[in-house]
DNA sequence: TTTTATTGTGTAAAACTTACACATCGTAAC
DNA sequence: GTTACGATGTGTAAGTTTTACACAATAAAA
């Protein structure tokens, strides 16, 4: 594999890459990792992780594996951004590239800084640094897929940790939808749903009756609620 | 261009193709086109119009030229429905494609008839044959595509004809969701909102105060109306 | 010690959604 | 010709959701 010239065909083909765009929260910011790319083109600029197809995974299982290698990260939450296909996408010859987005608790992007010699950071989803390709164009499409899942799914406490608090949740809303929430609001809707199960602590921890309540995601509660939001 | 092995890359690349769901709506029911392959694989099957990607347009322009060329159709609304990559979806090969929905007006799909050679048909949406490929599949994603952007984009009025009566666009809100809409809400919230025109009717059209009223679709309006739900 | 920022909680108005009834007219059945 | 049915237009009341807004308690900063 890799040999000059293997590979050969009756009718002209599109070279195929697959890109991650992998959101995290830090407790206060909406954050993309971005790596520095070592080769040419756009060296030494920030992109995406992501590489080519293989011949024996689909697009989703090659996003996972680059994730994998070039960050060490796995996420259970991975869904298609789209296909970029512009002509003059990729200055190596015509490339088509699909891009994925996934998102990683905060306790879990310790593992990028360590891997390996490739610089990867964190950056915030609103002070990004100019980036290879088309990436900039992806990682807008990118957000706002995001925007729609927040609206359509829990994919928000797969942003959080397993245990978080209200205040924490709210930061997070306001940083991926750009614009603040009355927070009086937010914890009155959010509690009356019934998703959201507080944590018991004990004594020591809660520091005080105005210290942030933390809670945990009610996946159970969200399936009920699901199912009747089907039903009507 | 065509003969055998011209292409010769360093590494494996995949067949990229795109296909088409072309919606449109009869008065009654919400149809789609399908074509009868006239080849192998998958002959006589019916499957979505689609072809392979060439080296110099983006997928979505090859999904318009696709349409042209298979159907004689066009269409202002195209949106990518995803990429469909399973390994053994294609069994000439591996294959990716990319999907494409698109609709078109009830007195434009008369064009699909006297094109050429290939069997063209529009199928109920709820009464499909059995599709070529992963298309089952793909059009599962369509519809499912379509009732997002019926929620969030004014698609509804591309699909009728520039004067439509309420009771159609009721019965195709009913086709593209499956479900009843209780016709005084459904007329009550879409003549609130503004966004319809009625179209002036001599004496003698309007045969009675009962029969159905003509409306168009009021862009202006709309994006009046989209102006004011960004802001908030 | 005082000030400021953060958190928890509750209430009233407005907007929107849902459920439901009746009158008119054309068409089909009788 | 008469009657029954179905399709259309219109309006009202209840329920639900969203929005707007105020105050008390505590920890951290000044």
């Amino acid at each position: 594999m890799g040999e000059k010239g293997v590979y050969t065909y009756d009718y002209w083909r599109p070279a195929v890459t697959v890109d991650n765009v992998v959101f995290s929260f830090d407790g206060t910011h909406l954050n993309v990792l971005l790596i520095k790319r070592g080769n040419e083109p756009f060296k030494d600029c920030w992109a995406f992780p992501g590489g080519f197809l293989d011949e024996d995974e689909t697009l989703e299982e090659a996003a996972r594996r680059e994730l994998k290698e070039e960050t060490g990260l796995t996420t259970k939450y991975l869904n298609e951004v789209g296909a970029f296909s512009d002509l003059d996408r990729d200055p190596r010859g015509r490339t088509i590239t699909v891009a994925f987005a996934s998102v990683v608790q905060p306790n879990k992007t310790a593992a990028v800084a360590g891997d390996d010699a490739k610089d990867a950071r964190w950056f915030n989803i609103h002070e990004m640094p100019k980036l290879a390709f088309d990436h900039e164009k992806i990682c807008r499409m990118a957000l706002w897929k995001l925007r729609i899942a927040f609206i359509n799914t829990p994919v928000v406490f797969a942003l959080l940790n397993d245990i978080f608090t209200l205040p924490e949740m709210q930061r997070l809303y306001t940083d991926v939808f750009s614009r603040e929430f009355d927070r009086r609001n937010f914890q009155k809707k959010f509690l009356a749903s019934g998703i959201l199960t507080p944590v018991a602590q004990s004594d020591e921890e809660k520091k005080s009756p105005h210290s942030p309540i933390q809670y945990r995601f009610n996946e159970a509660s969200y399936a009920h609620l699901r199912e009747k939001m089907l039903r009507c």
